[in-house]
DNA sequence: CGACCGATTGACTATTTTCAAGTGGTGTGG
DNA sequence: CCACACCACTTGAAAATAGTCAATCGGTCG
């Protein structure tokens, strides 16, 4: 279940430095938004943030800790994951119109939200021309991010979607300087490996494709030697390789 | 060659009342942008309006009049439609963080656009709650509709796409009382075609299939007796046995 | 240990693409 | 006015791609 934590305090907030407040001076921070209230929320894995055409959104949210997915499903039960949500990111704008949500957003993992009141935060933007554009930069990202994701899905067939989609995940990783998890031992300090926050299933669904082709095209890459894969971690060997798969530059066959 | 026809006037346009000053009183109107200078453009078909990447974003357009592509490519030239633009649509919003345009917008029919300063806009926004309003909702409407189109890539089959793409084509002619092109003599008044925009290789492009997989299936469905078409206009017959196939709703096999 | 779950693999099938040929309408030039 | 080229679309056959079904592996947990 669901359930709520405690009041938000920007200050002390473990994402305070990727939210939209992050533009706001700390002197000032408690003076701008120093009566907003925000609650905290904990959600276990796989529980409902809010969903699709059922939930009214009344709230915008930021995500403190965890992963969570942003999905939409088919009448016959398909689900497509449109993306990834990790910590900072601002979810939920949606509710700008007032109407439902578009989609459903599931907790990946265990995680821990900020939920703001719609209302407060409209206000807030009004008064505030850095969180104003804050939160329209991260719309305009997110509607950039659709984009290029119906362009993979559209135009691309399944090694090159997957390829694609193991060389942004490193990208991320690095731009991000998130967790790289060595797992222990013998690992010479040029071996990255990354999390993989998704099982295969919903790589799948995220690419539009099914378990088996996912597993395969992983199988013959490690036979390759293009990637290395431990624990629920990934490595890549030959980023090269990839590339030229995934067709997201000149070396694609033009 | 793209062409500067003249200065726009608000008041006189015939878009007004769909475009983001529609919810501004006629009154009001003068005052509130009326030293506010826009450009009629007028594109050829097949035209760029701008330029993935290679064009920096400093304006924001209405389409007046005609039809506009929203493309994105991949290096070996394989095309992706994301969008068709109908009069009264805002496009090149990504502006509002001033990088590249993170697509393409050509010019599907001969057409006229309104170009704004994308400085003018962003004040204008800033002092004008309804228009900010308007801006925001159609933001996030493009979102959903993307948002939308990739559920349809990801998780739909050939079929289903187009049956799709057909029954919303005729919803959006529906909804907007766009013109219904009766092709002249015998025709009950309960016979309602609908132009279609695209071509068999674009419909291809938007839907992520071959220009034969998409003739085949119109083929298919002419034989059935669920569409009928004559010189680039469609007429649906059998709606709900395109619906079955579509899966947009519960008669798809739950 | 045994049950379970995610992932892998193989064999087969369905779907969609590719390649190639043909149709039909439109417009141009002789 | 006809012949011709051109173009979008259609159709068929073959090939590639991805999905389905089923068996199996390997790890984890009770």
């Amino acid at each position: 279940m669901p359930q709520l934590k405690s009041i938000g305090h920007c200050l002390t907030c473990p994402v305070r430095h990727q939210s939209i407040f992050s533009g706001l001076p700390e002197e000032s921070l408690k003076d701008t938004i120093g009566d907003f209230k925000t609650s905290i929320m904990v959600f276990e894995e796989d529980e409902i943030i809010f969903n699709q055409d059922s939930d009214s959104s009344e709230s915008v949210y930021t995500l403190r800790k965890g992963l969570i997915k942003i999905c939409k499903s088919l009448p016959d039960g398909r689900i497509q994951i449109m993306r990834v949500l990790v910590p900072g990111c601002l979810f939920g704008i949606d509710g700008f119109v007032g109407e439902a949500y578009n989609h459903t957003a599931r907790a990946l993992t265990d995680c821990e939200v900020c939920k703001l009141p719609l209302e407060e935060l409209s206000e807030l933007r009004r008064n505030n021309p850095e969180i104003d554009r804050a939160i329209l930069a991260r719309f305009i990202k997110n509607l950039r991010q659709t984009e290029d994701m119906l362009l993979e899905l559209g135009a691309k067939k399944a090694p090159e979607k997957l390829a694609t989609y193991i060389l942004k995940l490193s990208e991320s990783y690095k731009a991000n300087g998130l967790k790289l998890s060595n797992d222990g031992a013998n690992l010479s300090n040029k071996d990255v490996w990354h999390s993989l926050p998704l099982s295969r299933s919903e790589i799948g669904s995220l690419l539009g494709l099914t378990i088996e082709t996912v597993s395969r095209f992983f199988s013959d890459w490690k036979r390759k030697g293009f990637i290395k894969e431990s624990k629920g971690n990934i490595q890549i060997l030959n980023a090269a390789g990839l590339k030229k798969v995934a067709c997201i530059d000149d070396s694609c066959g033009k």
